[in-house]
DNA sequence: CTACGATTCAAACGTTTGTTTGAAACGGAC
DNA sequence: GTCCGTTTCAAACAAACGTTTGAATCGTAG
């Protein structure tokens, strides 16, 4: 019915269309400096279109958004009860369930896996209130529960100090991530960016190391026994 | 005749102000939302002040970000050849001189440290590819020289790992700094970021844990003898 | 065929942007 | 006092922004 479907057309729908240019060039120039203009004539639709699908800019933004960070939490927290369900799986294959699909993603985009990965960077530094506490929410259930996961096989750190690992982790990760052309460029092309399974398991290796190490001594003593 | 302000005080120099005003600015809404017309009101400065005393509103950019990088650049260096010169300093003391500068300046920061955090944050991911080439040449002669300092202490690894694992340890930091309402806002409040000796202690161990593991295995065999 | 909802289109809306201009005001030197 | 280089000022510039509008176009059902 209104369903028009899966022809090798050069682009079937107008609303994809227009995410899928909006994510490249959000991804290339930022959000604010990226116009309608400059997004509708890349996706060879009209200025109007915009706010005829997303009603307005913020509308768009947030669908680009919501398209891509939905599906790749959800992932996550799938590999995480997996995790959970196994009984066996240990620090290492949790921080697995949550690198992987990002990095999976980032593979996955077609230009390069640039776009993708720019975006999410660009995410939390955007000015917009609006999008970074929809963001922050989105993210906040998959962070909760990969604390707890990661805190029942770490049972020798305060929940205080847990905390703070993952954000190390999260960190670190996001920013290998978006920055991923600095460091080929510092490594003058010894670091290639492109192969994401050794990126992966350097990544797992260097974090599992960091969150099982021993709790830090002398940092709030008030409220840890000795 | 000196206009006078009812709270601020009379700014000796134009120049300074707008440094002050547009950093804040940058810091709270992005730098491409951060108007002229914005910046020279909070600065009290009049809005061809910045053509004047800057050149255009890149020019006042890349001042805003070399009057706090340099410094900074110049302070872990100077650490870091303590380190050399210590003889005894291990891979937590290059760490310490790697990320205690920055620490430093964010509590120092008047307002709460958030405005120079986020603008470090910020520098990476606008879209100017003018400004992004400033700072990687800016932080390339310290991501060099830390990485050969911590190299000399952790031979074991090779030099891909080893770029790797300080580009890890460099987004951490830099997460945390940049990101660190959100993980207070994560852990209710569990986690002050107000608490940098902690928190330093905390990203160090974590950091010195993941840089001391054993090399990868598996990954690159072509180019590192098993 | 006509008719209708869904979609696209060109053109314009008012606002804001960075930048430019030329004159006014300043502060020492003579 | 006059002079001169430095700095500030109000006003205007063209360009670009997000948004709105009303008519043109499409695909399909009656």
């Amino acid at each position: 019915m209104a369903v028009t479907e899966p022809h090798t057309e050069p682009h079937v729908d107008t609303r994809e269309a227009l995410l899928d240019a909006a994510e490249k060039l959000f991804s290339e120039h930022g959000i604010q400096a990226s116009s309608l203009r400059m997004i509708t004539q890349q996706a060879g639709a009209n200025l109007a279109a915009v706010h005829y699908h997303f009603g307005s800019k913020e509308g768009l933004v947030r669908a680009v958004f919501a398209r891509r960070l939905r599906p790749l939490e959800e992932e996550r927290l799938r590999l995480l009860v997996a995790c959970d369900e196994a009984g066996e799986a240990g620090v290492e294959q949790v921080l697995a369930a949550f690198v992987a699909p990002l990095l999976r993603r980032v593979r996955e985009t077609p230009e390069g896996g640039q776009d993708f990965a720019r975006l999410m960077g660009l995410a939390f530094m955007e000015p917009s209130e609006e999008l970074r506490s929809m963001l922050l929410e989105e993210f906040r259930t998959t962070a909760d529960r990969f604390i707890a996961g990661l805190h029942e096989r770490l049972p020798h750190l305060s929940r205080q100090e847990m905390i703070w690992r993952f954000h190390f982790s999260a960190g670190a990760m996001a920013h290998v991530v978006s920055c991923s052309q600095m460091v080929e460029r510092f490594s003058a092309g010894l670091c290639k960016c492109g192969d994401h399974e050794s990126l992966l398991r350097y990544l797992v290796v260097f974090l599992a190391s960091g969150l099982k190490a021993p709790a830090t001594m002398g940092a709030e003593l008030q409220g840890e026994p000795a």
